[in-house]
DNA sequence: TGTACATCAGTGAACGCGCGTTCACTGATGTAC
DNA sequence: TGTACATCAGTGAACGCGCGTTCACTGATGTAC
């Protein structure tokens, strides 16, 4: 049964990517291991190979996240004015609304993380960090002075995770709508 | 055994605002039953003569939690814009952020929210709703277009609940500092 | 290069535990007369 | 107002279940010579 270190290499990067998906839609708690190593297509019990505990693989899948975040974001050649528009765009897409899954870690289960600061602090600081730099190039790029950009980032970061958050507690409604058309409203035209 | 009206009243409300408490520290799944419930200074088994189910309990006590948001900023009195002020100097304080407990049901556990939007969207619905139609008045005590008022509200919120869910998931740290600087720095002195 | 053996990725079952929920019971309250 | 009885708030134990974690085992891979 033994594998190769280069599939043993596939396997840990299969059940990292399952359970930063599984993380984002369910939550800490309602991404076990036993239904992350199924959805990655293996047993409970080869997950201690690769993990030393629960909490190692959710700050694995954390750092996954939000790399795969900042890798959206670069994925956009036409400049940083041009990913930082994507960027928003896709943030309050309905798609992004409806399917956490592939979405923002901090609305997905930043709530979760804040209940755990000592397991998880460390990968969101390092993840706020990239989408901050990111979102401040951009500003910039838009003709922002750079004194301001980075604040305003963040202020543009949190008003984004705020919106998505309270539009997925309320569920589809005319409220929903009006939030995120809020939201849309003042950083679309920014 | 039995309590008088009252008295079944008031173990009910206790209940409610014990359940409301733990559910902002600990989450939907932190908050369980038996805790509430000992917490509350009762036994478990007592927790059906007053709920149809443990949903039945989220529902009732994320009301209550909105609510008393609602009334925390009812209780300045002196004029609606002393109150906006009042509330995001209290939505940022330290306190806030370090004690969730009393704090604001979206930025304690809206992502969990998120993920049962059948059973808590409503309460949701009807407390943001609540805390929307507070602030803009503060908006508009402040100079603000009522035209432009509410949704610059819903900004607001949004920037607040993201703020503060991003600091804490972070936990105490510079970059907790500075995120809430940002926010402080544009809401402080609208 | 070939061989013998140690390593270890993954399986499948088991563990103790806490969860939401149920239930028989207690005894004070509320009600019918 | 007094009495007899039904109601029901709360207790404490039990239930089945899923959780994180452990472990004996398998057999292909990696290594030492």
């Amino acid at each position: 049964m033994r594998k190769t270190r280069e599939q043993t290499a596939e396997s840990k990067a299969k059940i990292i990517e399952t359970a930063a998906r599984l993380l984002r839609e369910r939550g800490v708690e309602g991404a076990s291991i036993a239904d992350v190593m199924a959805a990655a297509g293996m047993t409970q019990g080869g997950f201690y190979r690769h993990f030393s505990s629960k909490n190692d693989m959710l700050a694995a899948a954390t750092r996954h996240a939000f790399g795969a975040m900042a890798a959206d974001f670069d994925r956009e050649r036409d400049g940083a004015d041009a990913a930082l528009q994507a960027y928003v765009a896709r943030y309050l897409s309905r798609d992004h609304i409806e399917h956490p899954g592939l979405g923002c870690p901090a609305a997905g289960f930043g709530c979760d993380a804040g209940r755990m600061p000592d397991i998880l602090g460390g990968e969101f600081a390092d993840g706020a960090e990239q989408l901050v730099t990111r979102v401040a190039a951009g500003l910039v790029a838009q003709g922002m002075p750079a004194a301001d950009a980075r604040a305003e980032a963040i202020r543009t970061l949190a008003m984004l995770i705020g919106t998505v958050v309270i539009a997925r507690a309320l569920g589809p409604s005319p409220l929903q709508n009006e939030i995120v058309a809020a939201t849309q409203a003042k950083l679309a035209s920014d």
